[in-house]
DNA sequence: GTCATTTATTGAACACTGTTTATTAATTCA
DNA sequence: TGAATTAATAAACAGTGTTCAATAAATGAC
């Protein structure tokens, strides 16, 4: 049988990445398969390697998508004040991972075979997120440097991202719920205190 | 074929952890399967499955081992002040992480399916680590309450374990390399400053 | 010492996985 | 209408975790 599907493929790329969405939300990343997808969408497993390379180039499409959607709600936080924004920031990131576990988990806890690699073009992604941190950072201390933002963003953000792993895999052992609204904010309040004061006593 | 193996029950576990660590190390996490094993100890798979309930069961085993290794490492660190042991561990929490990658991934990334359930005392085990952080906040800060020290350590290490996880990942996007050191240390500093001084502003 | 029982070990099977390839059926083009 | 192209797939391959009946060795009873 052949050709009987009216679907190009770019149609057939976006049914299969939302027939994965749905699956990845529904049953999870490891009950994720070429052969579930594929059955999903009425094609067989083998069709999809006319449109992706192979499982993790697939992934890694979901993984852009993934990103996508949670750079847009952080873009749609609004205009706040910088210290206010990486708060909101911190708090966005981590209720994200809380919202959409599977997604988030595929794109942070996904592994690349060491055969393979990680497309330039989805770390280019994740790196536009520190990008949007050391944005706010600058507008917070304007008059320091590329080097230093850079290693302020990260350093901070680690922390954020390390609430949101822990929080996730049940790691962070806190009786009922809701602390990481609080431990977020002092996650950040104490470090941007920390550079503010320490960037004073240096000048 | 039968009984001509002379290794007891605890033997042939320890057999068979043994040359997990080995594959582990060597081959990555993702290789690493009953029949491997079994093959590099001159057993079948089947064998496996008498000494442990499953594939999670030996993952978590030697989860503990990883585990009971870090702490150990952690209590090797020696008599310093609060302040100064908590830098310690951060850095050798970090080190460890990127000295045993495969194990580390392990201990932290393998997800346990939903029809399983992680054991409890795997989590006692990790709730450990946090309880040595605990002990030295509590050493900084004598007057905390237990609460205010669980949320604070925990807060404290999401962020070096952030570090370690996104160091390992290669998602930190950091020119050269050995920023992490200072990453972990103004983390640290900067946390326990905050801490410190909001406690003076309250009281 | 012989026979029955227990126990350790395994080969083979099952249902999965990602991936490749030859084949087929439908469309397009000459 | 006939030939070339193309879309789609069934089937196969090597791998996975897991189960279970079969078997060979050791042990226990008499």
């Amino acid at each position: 049988m052949a050709r009987r599907r009216e679907h190009s493929r770019e149609a057939l790329t976006e049914l299969a990445l939302s027939a994965a969405e749905r699956l990845l939300d529904k049953q999870g990343a490891a009950l994720l398969s070429t052969r579930r997808i594929a059955a999903d969408i009425g094609y067989s497993a083998a069709s999809l390697y006319s449109v992706f390379n192979n499982f993790d180039d697939l992934c890694w499409q979901l993984n852009a998508r993934t990103l996508a959607m949670l750079l847009a709600q952080l873009d749609a936080l609004g205009d706040k004040s910088p210290r206010e924004a990486l708060k909101a920031y911190a708090l966005c990131y981590v209720a994200f991972a809380a919202r959409w576990p599977e997604r988030w988990s595929l794109l942070f806890e996904h592994r690349t075979p060491e055969t393979l690699q990680v497309p330039a073009w989805l770390n280019d992604s994740i790196e536009r997120l520190f990008l949007q941190i050391e944005r706010r950072l600058a507008e917070l201390v304007p008059d320091a440097s590329a080097t230093e933002l850079a290693l302020t963003a990260r350093t901070l953000w680690c922390g954020v991202h390390g609430v949101a792993v822990l929080q996730l895999r049940g790691k962070l052992f806190l009786p009922p719920e809701g602390k990481q609204e609080q431990m977020l904010i002092t996650l950040v309040d104490y470090h941007l205190d920390g550079w503010g004061l320490n960037r004073e006593s240096r000048a």
